[in-house]
DNA sequence: TATAGTTGTCTATATCAATAGACAAATTTA
DNA sequence: TAAATTTGTCTATTGATATAGACAACTATA
């Protein structure tokens, strides 16, 4: 079949700029395997003919795929696609970083940021079933993969049950072993919801983002086999690097 | 605890509009419930200042917003929030849809809007196990929630068994009752791939949306409980409209 | 080695997006 | 009723976005 092309789907005076959109859409492409790997993308005048827009427009959003690093232009040759298809990262019952993206990436580790100690907010308090205000770790974490960000957390654990989890996840860069330490050897997904919107200024500078961009947000709370709350967690991924493949919980 | 505040994060020459980035965050607002429902907003004066703008730029969003039917503007009282929380869209191994948003809807229904007969592409092969181009029923739907559209979705079957299932579909108005006449009882969500983008003007059309909005997409095979694919689907959820929460499978 | 095809750069112009200030119109409050 | 508060409208200016055309620089190929 021929699968439907979105040439005519460019919106005007929409608060999304023309080049921003075909980015996008350059990107999409790509994600959906339209434009091969190393591949010579179409001529820009013929982008812009299949879009509708200037040449220059093209250019815009070429470069701006440039500089994001997805693609390389070469005078006189063409422009060619660097990067690979989108991380497909499993979320299921037992979502764990690194061994999901085992075979996908060569290299794959989690950096923790920032690490504090604050009061439960209502829904960080209804996550973890405690009372509002009591206190909980908040751990700051990155997620990489291949040297390129492809999350942005924060995790929230009852201080009094996991203090010290910080100075653990420090030292052994790993959710899964720090729990370990306070003898949870095994723990579930227990509920997880998701959303998208545009990336904000953190977004962007946290992942490495061209503004504009648009991030992918999980809530979770993670359980004990036997139900209670150990985690409550937010998590952002850039929608163009990474998709979500829900396995079975 | 205090929730971090976004005011700072505007990102400008991002290639989207400070005004459309503006009325994603009141949207965001709203949805977190930051703004409650029939509440008024803080004054345009107080929006500018938080958000680092000027007055007329959170005008453009306020109106983009009343044009949206999220909020309702009036002079010189204030300006009103209209529109409840984000539906929570439940995926799990029994996603259906009407019975998903029991609860939070006082009515829901599917609507067909075409149906065609044609070869599988490569990926819907794959996800049906057939040969790629042989011939299948798609059938274009949108989910309907309280008289707003809350989902857009294409379905594809393999042809020879589910001949006149858009006859079905048109008549009962729901997948699991036009399955059944096939003699399909139940059915499992085998896998979910999630994604997310900007709306393109499908999207716009189909799912009643304003220009720049962000849409959630869902690639999901469905299969009979031993495991023969049955459906192949992708759906578009308006992020702004719509969360997914994903259950056990 | 021409020639065609492609990306890179420049100038010019029109429209959209954002800021700024002033004041009108409607509502609430003192 | 007067004052304060809030949304609505208008004018003006600046910078970003998009279009248009011309030509330079580089590469591959006939």
């Amino acid at each position: 079949m021929i699968e439907r092309h979105e040439a005519d789907s460019i919106e005007r005076r929409s608060g999304v700029s023309l080049w921003r959109q075909i980015a996008d859409k350059i990107l999409h492409a790509i994600a959906i395997g339209d434009f091969t790997e190393n591949a010579a993308l179409p001529p820009e005048v013929a982008l812009a003919e299949r879009y509708g827009v200037n040449r220059h427009t093209v250019r815009s959003a070429i470069s701006a795929l440039v500089q994001e690093g997805v693609l390389r232009a070469e005078q006189g040759r063409g422009t060619f696609v660097l990067s690979r298809k989108r991380l497909s990262y499993p979320i299921g019952a037992r979502t764990r970083f690194s061994t999901g993206l085992q075979g996908q990436t060569t290299e794959r580790h989690i950096v923790l940021l920032a690490s504090s100690v604050e009061p439960a907010s209502q829904r960080v308090a209804e996550g973890l079933g405690l009372a509002k205000g009591a206190d909980v770790i908040r751990l700051e974490t990155r997620g990489e993969a291949d040297g390129r960000p492809v999350s942005r957390a924060a995790g929230w654990f009852e201080a009094r049950r996991f203090a010290g989890i910080d100075a653990a996840m420090a030292e052994t860069g790993s959710i899964t072993a720090s729990l370990a330490r306070f003898g949870i050897d095994d723990y579930l997904r227990q509920s997880t919801v998701l959303s998208a919107r545009h990336a904000d200024a953190a977004d962007l500078a946290d992942l490495d983002l061209q503004p504009g961009a648009i991030v992918l947000v999980t809530v979770a709370v993670n359980v004990t086999p036997d139900g209670q709350p150990i985690q409550f967690s937010e998590s952002r991924f850039p929608a163009e690097r990474v998709e979500l493949k829900l396995s079975a919980l």
